[in-house]
DNA sequence: AATTATTTGTGCGTATGTATC
DNA sequence: AGATACATACGCACAAATAAT
């Protein structure tokens, strides 16, 4: 025998539920009508529906009949989780956010299964799969070198196959229509450099990180105040860096030499405030003063920003807002998984100490 | 019939595993013998069977035998999960310490399931009850209120009786024997104290939380400095608030009238960094400086004691490596789910500008 | 190496209990 | 109250895999 009737049964079965599409609450034929149809006895006909309870597809109520099960309802044994893959969570602004989805979520009953890539896709891949091995209610994702394309996107794919929503935050991946809540990083990026420019600044040296889409977003901001203010981009004024130089790449003696080679420069875009400490506390050793020689802007507006010496002037990142959106995105897609969603969250500028009039 | 037969088989046989001890592997009695004991049809036998097969109890091999199931295998088809109970994540210490025990057991394949109880304890239950639908691998918590007798306890049991490990980080709940990994409060306390008696202060006001293990621990540090240096102790010096006033206590108008009152003091032990911030910021407004009028020792050394304009002297929390520690505990105790492990974390003095010779 | 006994897997038939409509 | 539908339970037969002889 290849395969056995009671399997055969329930592969006829799933295929019926999912071809006629039926929903939640929709009634089976009874045990004796599927007696007749494959010509099996009871028994073989019980054992396969109490499989198919058992793997959350039917339900049945005695002495009233079978039906369909809710493939996101609590009638399965897990409790309910929403998967949450960020690059890290330490420090900066990921607790931030963490802390707004799982305010919305808890509060529904659902807990965050966490998973970590730090910027790696090897350890993207690795989590998705762990993910895929629980029974997921949804997924956010923070995607992994997001300006890249992305081997791992059919893993995304595979979630949405099986109905279960996805739903990006912080950037996406392109060519991959799908739910998101994003920062309106190019917006960000030109309060940021046109509040410079409006402060008289002219010359302005941009830090931008290479491998996110962030990065691209507040520099086509940085662009677009540019252009809008009629003043030439000199594209030497740029800096790159990666995931990987992110540490290295403020440093004094290097440092030194990049300003001495674009002297003239009254003003800094910085990509985030991480990058602007680096830099403060660098210029400190070299005497440089803030905002006297340099004004300095950057973005996210962390804890660490209102705390420094020099409070920075920055673009205030949603942060917690952004989780809670994404949050609430994600009970609305439960509902309705076929949706896409999408939701632009426009930053604001916080001036502080760090830049001056010139 | 009060329960069916089969259900009656399962128990007895659930009981018998547990009681036994048996281990992964060890076989169990065949059906027929199944059958002669409890005077049943083979049928019965084998629903009872294969219903603990599906729970994860079992598994069986043709022509072989049935066989105790290891719950900690991957036989079962969810991915490997680790709960995580804190009362916050944002912000402060928390974030280090997940991202500790991120980095460890990512390494091996787990997850993190994340839970939060802000610090009460009806959260707390419907955070445990969530976990306990889980199939977790083990299970880390801080504790919640852990100064009170908590009502929540015998969830914990349920998980060890499970087998599954419980790990207590932060803190633990009295009269409840377990694994934990717990900073040495009493000496964080002890040596910030004799920090600011070695510098000559005698008067020295205390500021502890009172709903936590770690405001007592810290407060009775407090207390062997004193009596190690042979100062008599001036109990109305010390302040004490609970989790619902964190964020009201220190107050401008308050706080004058307190230290008003305590004319003399010149040292000040603050509960913790956020505290001591706030305090700060309240002695701004005041006129008050530090450590000119007063020397401040805070406990934790978050990012934030050393990015202040008065950097300020603290004990440093261990933090992630807390979240380390805490995470290779776990996995040694699912090698050994009997044994209960303890691991107290030296914490060390970190002297910055809030502190001043008198 | 082949046979045999053991053990689980599949399948049918029947009877009775119990909840629902 | 009766018909219907699922739940529990016993018994039998044979297949397939395994382990011991």
């Amino acid at each position: 025998m290849a395969t056995p009737k009671y399997q055969q049964v329930m592969n006829f079965l799933i295929d019926f539920i999912q071809d006629s599409g039926l929903k939640y609450g929709d009634s089976m034929p009874t045990e004796s009508e599927l007696m007749k149809r494959f010509d099996v006895s009871r028994h073989t006909i019980r054992r396969a529906l109490s499989e198919l309870v058992n793997q959350g597809w039917l339900y049945t109520m005695q002495g009233s009949g079978t039906y369909v099960a809710d493939p996101n309802a609590d009638t399965n044994l897990s409790g309910k989780m929403i998967g949450v893959i960020t690059t890290y969570f330490k420090d900066y602004i990921f607790p931030d956010i963490l802390s707004g989805m799982d305010d919305v979520l808890s509060e529904e009953g659902y807990s965050i299964l966490l998973g970590t890539t730090k910027n790696k896709t090897a350890r993207e891949k690795v989590v998705i799969n762990n993910m895929l091995n629980n029974q997921l209610a949804g997924l956010i994702v923070e995607p992994t070198k997001s300006v890249f394309p992305n081997q791992n996107i059919h893993l995304y794919q595979t979630f949405r196959d099986r109905g279960i929503p996805v739903i990006f935050i912080h950037a996406t991946y392109r060519g991959f229509e799908a739910s998101y809540v994003v920062e309106d990083d190019e917006y960000a990026g030109y309060i940021a450099t046109k509040h410079l420019l409006d402060l008289g600044h002219k010359k302005i040296l941009g830090i931008f990180k290479q491998d996110d889409m962030q990065g691209h977003g507040r520099y086509q901001g940085y662009l677009n105040a540019f252009e809008e203010a009629e003043v030439a981009v000199d594209h030497n004024l740029i800096k790159w860096f990666t995931t990987e130089e992110r540490k290295t790449i403020i440093q004094e003696e290097t440092l030194c030499q990049w300003l001495d080679a674009r002297s003239g420069a009254t003003g800094i875009i910085c990509y985030n405030d991480q990058i602007a400490v680096n830099l403060l506390n660098c210029f400190k050793g070299m005497g440089i003063h803030v905002p006297r020689d340099y004004s300095i802007v950057s973005f996210d507006n962390s804890k660490l920003a209102a705390n420094l010496e020099t409070k920075l002037t920055t673009v205030a990142h949603p942060k917690a807002r952004l989780g809670e959106h994404a949050a609430m995105m994600m009970l609305e897609l439960m509902k309705e998984p076929t949706k896409y969603l999408q939701d632009v969250m426009k930053p604001e500028l916080i001036v502080r100490d760090s830049t001056r009039k010139l």
